[in-house]
DNA sequence: CTGTTAGCGCGTTCAA
DNA sequence: TTGAACGCGCTAACAG
């Protein structure tokens, strides 16, 4: 199975020079003559040679790869994020390793034993959960934190939410609604909280407040949906709008109403939260707040190959802003 | 930034025995003493060693990751396939390096600087373009294919296609379907061939034909499925029931419809094919075809594994029988 | 501009 | 059972 590979001391013997000027002439073409490296590349070429990124990185004390941990691999939520990771990440030179911390039994362990080991060169973390003291306290690689939650002490890349939901909030009193209603997140969420900020500043702006009874309490899921569309049926008194912090309690929530004869948005407006794929799709076309997602990952990248070229473990953090995309779920009340 | 990591040496010299036994002791403790290994382990846990892997890995001429190519790591559709390979590659104790073939500029030119750097001890390849006799002719690492097409001598892990259309008909025809419509992929490609040829065999047998003016191209998008509701409409005599050979053709089908004024299934049915996730979400619930899409990841991962200790470039090609889901987007004909 | 030399940290002979 | 010594393939320092 193994044929032997050539080395850079195999394309020194043809070219006639000594490896030192090989790995020059690959590594930095400037200091080397014109000549010589003709002739180095010219051997290159017939051979076939590769460097071995396994010696030049144990040589240069580096990894050469980049570690994203991602709190659910199987969520595709994460899917143009980490489109986005992969194609700076692959420009710039370096690999990209990916560590789901869901199906792992103990992933705080692994992550200090990659972080230990050296096997990233810096590390992407999606997962609040593993952001916390331990590893601001420990000497590491550059970290940057790609999510709402954790040490707020590391370098970041975060979502406005408070002004997603805010966004929201506004659309919904343009098109003449005052009677507002809200699916949360599950309790405790900085998510959940972040957004729940936006919509009660901008609903105080339009001299509105929440009010408890159409506050229905989710968790980011489908089930919610559904069940806070049957929290809604139950009212006497119905908002005629409803704010819900995931395109999935969304889908959820329409779904029900649909099966149970009510019209969106004739009975009542929806909008959505993250712009997953299918909400352009939906019937009604799901009206929501887009997260870019694919710029999340290229940002979070790109701060992250510069904290490594600088030898830092700080950067500025970056807040990136989220837009809303109207579509055919609120309705202009008259 | 960089503070100096604990190597071999320094447990050798805090446990008084030479490197070579440390390293016995961690990667074969049975042909070490149980009292020098205890000295061993105990150094190793006072002082935090871990092993280098990089030099780990240039000793043994190894990588000590897996390769995973992806024509589009945006798509959703990929998330749960590299969760199941993620959860197992890492449960073998390799790493788990992910690149796109689509972002790349020259994605082939790319795999083969992979394979011939040995960064990585196993390929898993989504991309069936990448397949074809260069990658056979190389000399390389493991391969293993986990897509439709591609050079056929490749291990590979697939997809019973052609099994799911001929499902998807029965299940029509068991409910009293007989004008049977289908949305295909796009030509010339092969899930679009094998679930061509599964519905054709299914259909014959049921005695049935497919009508050429009921089989309206498609593409897999969503669009194609808007596309595909258009011509419906148009038609004189309409199929009861449409096959979509994706689930993403079938939403874009049924919300043109219903946007049209539409009912489905009342006016006619539809199945899918993959079980994405929403489909049990939306109105009407879609009846599809289920993809086992961590169980791909996972088979591939195993295979892969087994193949890299058994030293082979070899082994069985797998295939994984794909499952009706029934929903409400089917009605029972009288 | 180029060659020589000395490791990076580890695993593995070969002896003892 | 253990240790000494070598080298995996490469790059960085230092001469020349």
């Amino acid at each position: 199975m193994r044929q032997k590979t050539k080395t850079i001391q195999d394309i020194a013997r043809i070219a006639g020079v000594s490896t030192a000027t090989v790995s020059r002439a690959l590594s930095a073409p400037a200091q080397v003559s014109e000549s010589t490296r003709e002739r180095v590349m010219l051997a290159v070429r017939q051979t076939g040679y590769q460097v071995n990124h396994t010696a030049r990185n144990l040589r240069r004390q580096r990894s050469g790869s980049i570690l994203a941990l991602v709190p659910n691999l199987a969520n595709p939520f994460f899917s143009q994020i980490l489109s986005g990771l992969a194609e700076v990440v692959a420009a710039e030179g370096y690999g990209l390793l990916i560590a789901d911390t869901q199906t792992d039994p103990d992933p705080a362990a692994r992550l200090f034993s990659y972080l230990d080991n050296r096997m990233a060169d810096g590390l992407v973390l999606f997962d609040g959960r593993l952001a916390d003291q331990r590893l601001a306290a420990r000497p590491r690689v550059p970290v940057i934190l790609a999510c709402e939650w954790g040490d707020p002490a590391l370098p970041s890349v975060r979502v406005n939410n408070a002004e997603g939901a805010a966004l929201a909030v506004r659309h919904l009193v343009a098109n003449g609604h005052r009677a507002i209603g809200l699916i949360t997140g599950p309790a405790g969420n900085v998510l959940t909280e972040s957004r729940l900020d936006g919509t009660r500043k901008a609903m105080t702006d339009a001299g509105l407040a929440l009010r408890p009874d159409w506050t229905f309490p989710g968790d980011f899921t489908l089930a919610a949906g559904v069940d806070a569309a049957q929290r809604w049926m139950a009212l006497d008194d119905r908002p005629t709008a409803v704010l819900c912090a995931s395109d999935e309690m969304a889908c959820g929530f329409i779904g029900a109403l649909q099966h149970a004869g009510h019209s969106v948005p004739d009975a009542v407006s929806v909008i959505g939260f993250d712009d997953i794929e299918v909400c352009g799709h939906l019937t009604p076309a799901l009206t929501t707040i887009r997260q870019p997602r694919k710029e999340i990952g290229e940002r979070a990248a790109e701060l992250l190959v510069g904290m490594i070229a600088a030898q830092s473990l700080a950067c500025t953090s970056q807040m990136i802003d989220v837009e809303l995309i109207p579509r055919d779920s609120v309705r202009r009340l008259a």
